[in-house]
Formats: C-alpha cells, sequence, structure tokens
DNA sequence: GATCCACGGGAATACACGGATG
DNA sequence: CATCCGTGTATTCCCGTGGATC
C-alpha cells in the first residue's frame, strides 16, 4: 500500500509482465499521496487551517461530500503531509534556544469506522500523538481522554481530523464534537450529509456547529476520467485499458471514484480469470456487474472485524438456494468449519450486517405457505473486489 | 483487580396466514 | 364483515460470560 512497498515489489520484478501490476493501486481503498483533481478543495482547506501556521487553533469544520467525491483522499493526504512537515520543524525548534516556544500543532487523522468507541477514539488520537504506546485495555476511557487532555496543554495543540462519520455505527458530528471539546482541539468532521442550511426545517437534521464547511462535490466527468487514468497506468500493464473503454465507465460510475475503480478492480479480475493480457470492453460488463446500485464503500466493509469479513467471504460463495433465507444461510456458513462461529452468532450477525446495509434483505416472492416469508441476502459492496483483497491478504 | 469488547444464548416481539368467533 | 386466535417463521433485543490487556 505505501511507496515503499511497491517498490520494492518491482525491484523484486513481481508482476512485470502480468496485466494487473498491482490490485492495491486500483482498489477504492488505496488514496495516492497525490489526489488528482480536487485542487479547489485542498485550497479551501488550507483556509481554514491557515491559522495553524501562525500557531494559533483553528475553528472547528465539517467536510462533506458524496460516496466517492475524495474526501477521504484529500484530507488524508493533507493531514499526512502537514504531520509530517510539523514532526521535522518541531525538532528544528526544539534547537533553538527560544524562551517561550509558539505551540506547536499536531495533525490527527482518524478513521471514524475503526475508532468506534469513546475508549478507540481516544486512544487512536493519543497514539499519533505521544511516543510511548498507548494501552489498548485494563484502563478506563476517563484515564484516556484525562491523559490526551494533559498531553494537550500550553505548548502542543491539535487538529484532528475524524472521517466517517455519521455512518451506521460510527460517531455522529454532534457526538464527536462533544469528545473533543477540549480548549487546545480543533476538529475537522468528515461525512456524507449536507450541513444543515437555514433554509431547513427544524426536523432531525444533523447538528453540525462548526465554524467552517468545505464541500467536495462529485468528480466531473474529466477528471474522473483523469483518475482512472493514473490509476490504470500505476496498476495495469501499459495500455491494457483503452481510453474509450475508461471513459466508459467513468460515464457509468456518474463521478464516484469509488464506484469506478471498483468496476475497473472488477473489470480486471475478469480478465485475468480468462488469463488475458488487456482488458477488452467485454471485461467491462462483469466488472460493473460486481458494483451494486448505491454501493456500500468497501471501506466500511473492510473494516468490519475479521470475523465479519470472514462470513460476507463465506456468503458470496453460497448458491442461490443457500442465501434465499437467512436461515438457510445460517445453516450453509455454520456448516462451513472455516466460519467456526455458532449458528446463533451467525445469525445475529446476519440480521446485524442487513441492518447496517451491508446486505440486503429481500423479501422472497413465492410465498412457501407457512410463517412470515423470508428474505433473500444480497451483497451491497464491491464483491469481486472483496474477494480479491480478502484472499490476498487473508491467507486461507 | 479493572477495563474493554466479542461471543453466544435465548427470550421477547413482529409478522403472515388460515381459520374460528362474534 | 371485522376481529381474534393459534401456529410457524422471521427479526430484534438484551445480558451474562470470558478472553485479552494493563
Amino acid at each position: 500500500m505505501d511507496l515503499d512497498e511497491r517498490i520494492e515489489r518491482r525491484r523484486r520484478g513481481e508482476s512485470e509482465r502480468a496485466l494487473v501490476r498491482d490490485f492495491d493501486v486500483l482498489s477504492p481503498v488505496t488514496h495516492l499521496a497525490e489526489p488528482n483533481g480536487r485542487g479547489p478543495v485542498l485550497e479551501r482547506l488550507l483556509d481554514v487551517l491557515d491559522p495553524t501556521f501562525d500557531g494559533q487553533l483553528p475553528g472547528d469544520a465539517y467536510v462533506w461530500g458524496p460516496k466517492g467525491a475524495g474526501k477521504s483522499a484529500v484530507v488524508s493526504a493533507l493531514f499526512g503531509l502537514l504531520s509530517e512537515q510539523n514532526s521535522r520543524r518541531r525538532s528544528t525548534i526544539l534547537t533553538t534556544t527560544r524562551a517561550v516556544a509558539p505551540p506547536t500543532t499536531v495533525f490527527v487523522y482518524v478513521d471514524a469506522r475503526y475508532a468506534t468507541s469513546e475508549f478507540a477514539l481516544y486512544h487512536d488520537i493519543l497514539d499519533s500523538i505521544v511516543e510511548e504506546s498507548v494501552p489498548e485495555g485494563g484502563i478506563g476511557t476517563a484515564d484516556l481522554r484525562d491523559r490526551l487532555h494533559d498531553e494537550l496543554t500550553g505548548s502542543t495543540q491539535a487538529v484532528v481530523a475524524v472521517d466517517h462519520l455519521n455512518e451506521f455505527d460510527t460517531f455522529s458530528t454532534a457526538q464527536v464534537a462533544e469528545l473533543l471539546d477540549m480548549s487546545s482541539v480543533a476538529y475537522v468532521a468528515i461525512g456524507r450529509d449536507p450541513p444543515p442550511s437555514a433554509s431547513d426545517s427544524p426536523g432531525e437534521t444533523i447538528a453540525v456547529d462548526v465554524d467552517e464547511t468545505v464541500e467536495v462535490p462529485r468528480y466531473e466527468p474529466h477528471a474522473l476520467v483523469d483518475l482512472l487514468t493514473q490509476r490504470a497506468s500505476l496498476g495495469l500493464a501499459r495500455g491494457a485499458l483503452s481510453h474509450p473503454d475508461i471513459r466508459e465507465v467513468a460515464s457509468w460510475a456518474d463521478g464516484d471514484a469509488h464506484d469506478a475503480l471498483a468496476a475497473v478492480f472488477g473489470a480486471a479480475d475478469h480478465a485475468l480469470e480468462r488469463g488475458a493480457d488487456r482488458l477488452t470492453t467485454a471485461d467491462l460488463e462483469p466488472g460493473m456487474e460486481a458494483v451494486p446500485w448505491q454501493s456500500v464503500s468497501l471501506g466500511r466493509v473492510l473494516a468490519l472485524p475479521e470475523n465479519r469479513q470472514r462470513i460476507l467471504l463465506r456468503l458470496l460463495d453460497l448458491d442461490a438456494a443457500a442465501v434465499s433465507s437467512v436461515t438457510a444461510a445460517t445453516d450453509a456458513l455454520t456448516a462451513d468449519p472455516r466460519v467456526g462461529l455458532s449458528a446463533t452468532t451467525v445469525k445475529r450477525v446476519l440480521y446485524e450486517l442487513a441492518e447496517a446495509g451491508i446486505v440486503k434483505r429481500v423479501e422472497t416472492e413465492g410465498d412457501s405457505g407457512l410463517g412470515r416469508p423470508p428474505s433473500r441476502l444480497e451483497p451491497q459492496f464491491p464483491t469481486r473486489v472483496f474477494r480479491r483483497l480478502v484472499d490476498l491478504s487473508g491467507g486461507d
């Protein structure tokens, strides 16, 4: 995933002639260090963060936009760079003999998909601020919070970006605002929902009380084509994907880089399966086919605990009869020793995943008579990408 | 001993249907 | 005809237990 690894792979001469050089580059969960075509957003973010260049604390901000618009890509790249630069600058400040150093700003990027509890949130933030390792248990949440608070007084302040808010199972912006309500902390909340506008009815809008909002619009068609072109040139053999094909995927994806990359990934997977050395238009169809309409972010699926992913992986292998009801799927999955969980747990997890929108329950038509009708299970994430990525890392 | 968290078990509730009841 | 009831599934909800960590 990181550059070192990528270079090393090349050095070993791996898959030099193969159709797919590197699936990771094609993966929608991978963000390149230099995000593509998001210049104006970057400028806006720098405006928001401008006070930090004078040692001030910026206002809280909310970054929003649809799935696949590059929110995570831009913010994580920017924060990565800033924290790198600052740690460099911090070391130079330490060597100068100054009576009072201006407060140092640390930039922290946290993914709320992984930090799902208060404990985990404080832990992850603290972990990227201090050198020592932070305990992962056996200590109270309040203690962690206190420690974070102590760490950020006077000489050090923090700007914390918290990504993927307001999803099922992740914190809301309001919760983050409360949890990070500390004098030396500013946050950049990132989510999909538009901020409530003045004209909104006073309904159940998600409370966002921030000083700045930054909109990340979906990609323009040409920008998405550029992005795909770049990824394809890095991840696929030279000329493996034609320009017209790229344009077709881009237009199909309608500005959503996540879906577009997932489709190209899936197409490459399909071409690989049939032993081809380049992608043809015929590979695109199955590639797009494997990306459900209104697909759930692959990042959400890959953030699930390992055993949930195991269940999903095996679920993909089941035939139509076995996924025709939750109970049938449970039976089939429980019978598979690779799943290794009890029937009740599997069933509960399946319902859990359905409620989270990762699989969809569809009421079956054919009424078999008795009882409440069962529902069929349909995956709502890019299946080919998931299978391939999990198989790559999973082992077994 | 304290703390966080995942498992697992199972009770409680919801729903669909046909048939009985008033 | 409207409503209630019994049966069989599906779905949701809650909580005790135990592993891992400090």
